[in-house]
DNA sequence: GACACAATATGATGTTTATCATATTCTTGG
DNA sequence: CCAAGAATATGATAAACATCATATTGTGTC
């Protein structure tokens, strides 16, 4: 082996992660080869001595993408992850509205994902489960099953919809639009609330 | 004049309708002026004639999307819009998930607009200013008006997760999903919840 | 310090794209 | 039914794209 053990690994590695922060960034569909390659510090024939096509790096860098959001979002609230509202506020502050390429990836790229191959959808599906399980892990236990899930499930549908509706808005309106997200969500989840 | 008065105007018309819901069928950039044309039962030349470019014609389908979708979300409930209970209810059904090319361009394209030209930023968001008025409109009046914005906006953003999310999701898993967000927003949105 | 070979770079191919220039077709007023 | 001109179609162009074939470079081993 005339080269460093885990050379090729890393190359491979910086690859997922230019594409990661790329594909967030600028959409799927903007991001040539080439571009990548080059945010990568490389050129763009060795490309398929990594990867045997576009779709099979996406299904490396969307659950790269995942677990780099997650963690950011952690930074933001610089503990990780006490409970489903401390989670939410991170989740839709204007930071994460304005940085795509360091945020959820299902945000930034959801709609194009689900029309992409098969088995960058299934690594999709995957990825929502997961992130749907972790929310869930967070509500108190002294809740029913089912009113748990419908907490985590409304609470990440706001979370996302919040996210891509924000980076629609105008500029200006930004930041209250989130605040009302934020404050919704603090009431919906509030415990205190009344029962059926 | 030697076409019927309006010919033109309806042509374009028939493109703004191919281009809406192509759009959203399959994303803004699968969609190649050639497919665009073919869709509307012309050739690819003559778009220059009605279009100085492609993004020019997004400013136009996406309103016409909108309006599409309300007009399709409407008919699901067989009643314009009572409250906004029923409106998120009518937008969280399955037929939304399974058609997007009838849907909420907001949800199938948000992020791809997002990215696109400034004027293309523009038209998006004046229609979530508008979406969000509306939804705003259908909320008693006898709430703060800070109540009621945090409302419009919280329920806004599930649909639009809500969506986005279910169409990542493995099919089986849809259904429920779907059940989940409708449920919270229902309690969410129960005028007799506790208050602060 | 030369060899063997893995890791990258260069160069090429065929397709698809938006857009434009030119040709053709269709409709109505005469 | 003919002619004018608007509305569409045909054809062309240049750029960008994913992918592949081939050349080059860099590394540890002897």
């Amino acid at each position: 082996m005339p080269w460093p053990e885990h050379h090729k690994a890393q190359t491979r590695e910086r690859i997922v992660e230019a594409a990661s922060a790329a594909f967030r960034e600028a959409g799927i569909s903007k991001v040539s080869v080439p571009d990548l390659m080059r945010r990568a510090g490389l050129t763009h024939g060795g490309f398929y001595a990594h990867f045997n096509s576009k779709d099979e790096l996406l299904v490396e860098a969307l659950p790269h993408a995942m677990s780099d959001s997650t963690a950011n979002l952690d930074r933001v609230e610089s503990a990780p992850a006490r409970d489903l509202l401390a989670v939410a506020n991170a989740y839709l502050s204007p930071q994460h509205v304005s940085h795509p390429e360091m945020g959820c990836p299902i945000a930034a790229l959801g709609p194009e994902l689900t029309r992409s191959a098969p088995t960058v959808r299934q690594s999709l599906a995957r990825e929502i489960r997961k992130r749907l399980d972790q929310l869930l892990a967070l509500i108190p236990r002294r809740m029913t099953a089912e009113r748990k899930r419908q907490q985590a499930a409304g609470a990440l549908a706001c979370m996302v919809g919040g996210i891509v509706l924000a980076r629609g808005m105008k500029q200006s309106e930004k930041p209250a639009f989130l605040a009302d997200c934020r404050a919704f969500l603090a009431e919906a989840l509030n415990e205190t609330n009344a029962h059926t």
